[in-house]
RNA sequence: GGCCUGAUGGCGGAGUGGUUACGCACCGGACUGCAAAUCCGUGCACCCGGGUUCGAUUCCCGGUCAGGCCUCCA
C-alpha cells in the first residue's frame, strides 16, 4: 500500500506522491520561543518526526529535507526581554535551547534544517519587495499589507469565503487596510523593540510571512508537505499560502499537502495558556522518561483530540514496560532475517499514520516473539527484527532493556541492590521465607521492585523519582 | 452569527455494509514459597430519530451533545 496522508486542501485522503521522491520536502510550523512550550506544543514535533522517520524509511534518509522554523521576533518576546532587561537573544536562546532538549528527550530526530526569523530578514524583505511590485501588497502608514483581493482563492484551504469572514469578524479593522482580510506583512517597531531596515521603513515583519520566506529559502516552492496545529490552518496557513502563491515563483501551488494535528485536552477543553490549564513538557519529562510522553502523545490518532490524563502516562509506562520486558527476555536473541514482514507491519502507519494501530501491531509482533522465545522457535530472530524495525519507524524501544528497568538507579544504588539481592537468593537457598520477604521489603522501601525468574533474580526501578 | 470536527464497552482507542482491533481495569483459572511477569478463558460498546439495503455501528438526511476556528495559539 502506497502512502496515504489526509489533506487538509481536499478533505481527504491522498496517496502521496512527492515532486521529487529525490528531494522530499516537509516544513512545520515551530515554536515562538518565549518561554516553555507545554506539551500540546509538542503533539506536532512527536507526529512529524514519526512522519519524517517514515518518509526517510520509504524514500532515504537523504532524501527527505525537513525544516521546522522558529519564531524568535514576536511581541511576546520584546515583552519578556524588556521584562528581564535583556535583549531578545538572551530569551529566544534560552528557551530554543530548552526545546530542542526537550524535542530530543521526546525522541524527535533534529530536523534537517531549523531556519529562525531573524536570520531569514534578507528574504522576508525581498519577498515583500516582490509582493509590493505585483501589486499583491501595498505600503500604508509605515505598514506593508498583503491584498486578499489580489487572490481569487483566498479561503480556499480554511474553507472560509471572505465575505462571511467580514460578516463574523470579532476585530476592530485597522483604518489602513484597503479589505477588512487584508493582513500586516511589515509594520513600523515601537521605540526599543528590534528594528529591521526595509524600503518601506524601519520595521519588523509581521507573523505570516517570515515562514513563507524561510520555506521559498531552505526548501523551494512548492513544497510537498506543510504541517502544523490545527488551529494553524486560519489565518496563518491561509495568509502563507495567499503570499507564496502571488509571489510570482511562478506555481500555483504552494504546499501538495496539508497536515494538521488535533489538540491535547485538558478534561473537556484545548489545553492553552490563556486557559492556564497547561503541563509543560519541561516539568513532565522530570517525572517520567520522554519515551512514556511520546508513547501517550502517539495514543490517538494524529487528527483526533487527545484527553491528556495522568491516566494515560500510566498506561503508556505500563505499555513500554511490557514491550521492554519481552525485548529483555529476547536478549539473547539476535535479530535477523528477512524482514518481509515489516512491509505489512508498516501498513497502519502508511495510511495516514494511524500510530494507534501501529501501537497494537506492535504490541502482537511482542507478544509473538515473547511465544516464539518461550518455545525456541526459530522465527523469533526474525520476529525480533521486525519489531524492533517497527518500533525505530516510531521512535521507540531504542533502549537497552536493562537501562529502561534500571536506568533510575546511579551506581552506588546499583550495587547496593545487587548486594541485597544476592544475601537474598541465599535466603532463598536456605528457603529462610522470612528473611527473604525481609529483604524485599528492604527492596521496595527503595523503590526497587524483584523479579524473580529461572535465570535468577531481576530488578527494576518501580517509579522514577 | 459563520465555518469545521467528533460522538464506539468501566476507561483509553482503532476499524468495518454482514463473524466488532488492541491496551488498561475487572472476573475465573494455570504457574508462583511470597511477589512480579507470563499463559488460558469469561463478561462488557458502536448518541437519538428517520432513510437506502436482504442486512447499518459503518452510507444518506435530520436532531442532540461536546469540542475547535473566526483574536496570539500546536
Amino acid at each position: 500500500m502506497p502512502l496515504q496522508l489526509y489533506d487538509t486542501m481536499a478533505r481527504a485522503k491522498r496517496p502521496f506522491v512527492p515532486a521529487n521522491p529525490r528531494r522530499v520536502t516537509m516544513y512545520v510550523c515551530g515554536p515562538t520561543v518565549y518561554n516553555y512550550s507545554h506539551i500540546g506544543n509538542f503533539r506536532p514535533v512527536v507526529v512529524f518526526d514519526v512522519l519524517f522517520r517514515l518518509l526517510r524509511r520509504l524514500y532515504g534518509d537523504q532524501a527527505v529535507i525537513y525544516a521546522a522554523n522558529v519564531t524568535d521576533v514576536d511581541d511576546k518576546i520584546n515583552a519578556k526581554a524588556a521584562e528581564e532587561g535583556v535583549p531578545i537573544e538572551a530569551v529566544t536562546d534560552r528557551y530554543l535551547a530548552a526545546y530542542n532538549g526537550d524535542a530530543a528527550a521526546l525522541g524527535a530526530l533534529p530536523p534537517t534544517a531549523q531556519p529562525r526569523a531573524t536570520q531569514t530578514m534578507d528574504a522576508i524583505v525581498a519577498m515583500i519587495g516582490r509582493l509590493v511590485e505585483n501589486s499583491s501588497a501595498y505600503p500604508a502608514e509605515g505598514h506593508v499589507l498583503f491584498n486578499t483581493q489580489a487572490f481569487s482563492d483566498y479561503g480556499k484551504l480554511s474553507g472560509r469565503p471572505l465575505d462571511e469572514m467580514i460578516a463574523g469578524a470579532r476585530v476592530e479593522v485597522a483604518p489602513y487596510k484597503q479589505h477588512p482580510a487584508d493582513f500586516v506583512l511589515w509594520k513600523p517597531s515601537k521605540p526599543g523593540e528590534p528594528v529591521w531596515e526595509s524600503p518601506w521603513g524601519p520595521g519588523r515583519p509581521g507573523w505570516h510571512i517570515e515562514c513563507s520566506a524561510m520555506i521559498e529559502q531552505e526548501l523551494g516552492l512548492p513544497i510537498d508537505i506543510h504541517g502544523g496545529g490545527i488551529d494553524l490552518v486560519f489565518p496563518h496557513h491561509e495568509n502563507e499560502l495567499a503570499q507564496g502563491v502571488c509571489d510570482g515563483h511562478g506555481h500555483s501551488t504552494y504546499a501538495q499537502y496539508w497536515l494538521h494535528n488535533g489538540f491535547l485536552n485538558t478534561g473537556e477543553e484545548k489545553m492553552s495558556k490563556s486557559l492556564g490549564n497547561v503541563a509543560l513538557a519541561h516539568d513532565l519529562l522530570k517525572q517520567q522518561p520522554g519515551e512514556v510522553i511520546r508513547w501517550a502523545l502517539l495514543g490517538a490518532h494524529y487528527r483526533q483530540p487527545l484527553s491528556w490524563t495522568d491516566d494515560a502516562l500510566a498506561q503508556a509506562r505500563n505499555s513500554l514496560d511490557h514491550l521492554y520486558g519481552v525485548l529483555g527476555r529476547a536478549r539473547h536473541i539476535e535479530a535477523g532475517g528477512s524482514g518481509a514482514l515489516l512491509e505489512d507491519q508498516l501498513e497502519p502507519l502508511l495510511d495516514d499514520i494511524n500510530t494507534p494501530a501501529a501501537m497494537a501491531a506492535l504490541k502482537k509482533l511482542a507478544t509473538d516473539l515473547d511465544a516464539a522465545v518461550r518455545k525456541g522457535a526459530p522465527n523469533a530472530s526474525a520476529l525480533k527484527q521486525d519489531l524492533l524495525a517497527l518500533a525505530e519507524v516510531m521512535g521507540f524501544l531504542q533502549a537497552d532493556p536493562q537501562v529502561w528497568f534500571q536506568g533510575g538507579a546511579d551506581e552506588g544504588l546499583a550495587a547496593k541492590i545487587d548486594e541485597l539481592i544476592a544475601a537474598r537468593d541465599a535466603a532463598r537457598v536456605a528457603k529462610d521465607w522470612a528473611e527473604a520477604d525481609r529483604i524485599r521489603a528492604e527492596l521496595t522501601a527503595l523503590n526497587v521492585e524483584v523479579m524473580d525468574g529461572p535465570a535468577g533474580a531481576t530488578w527494576r526501578i518501580k517509579e522514577q523519582a
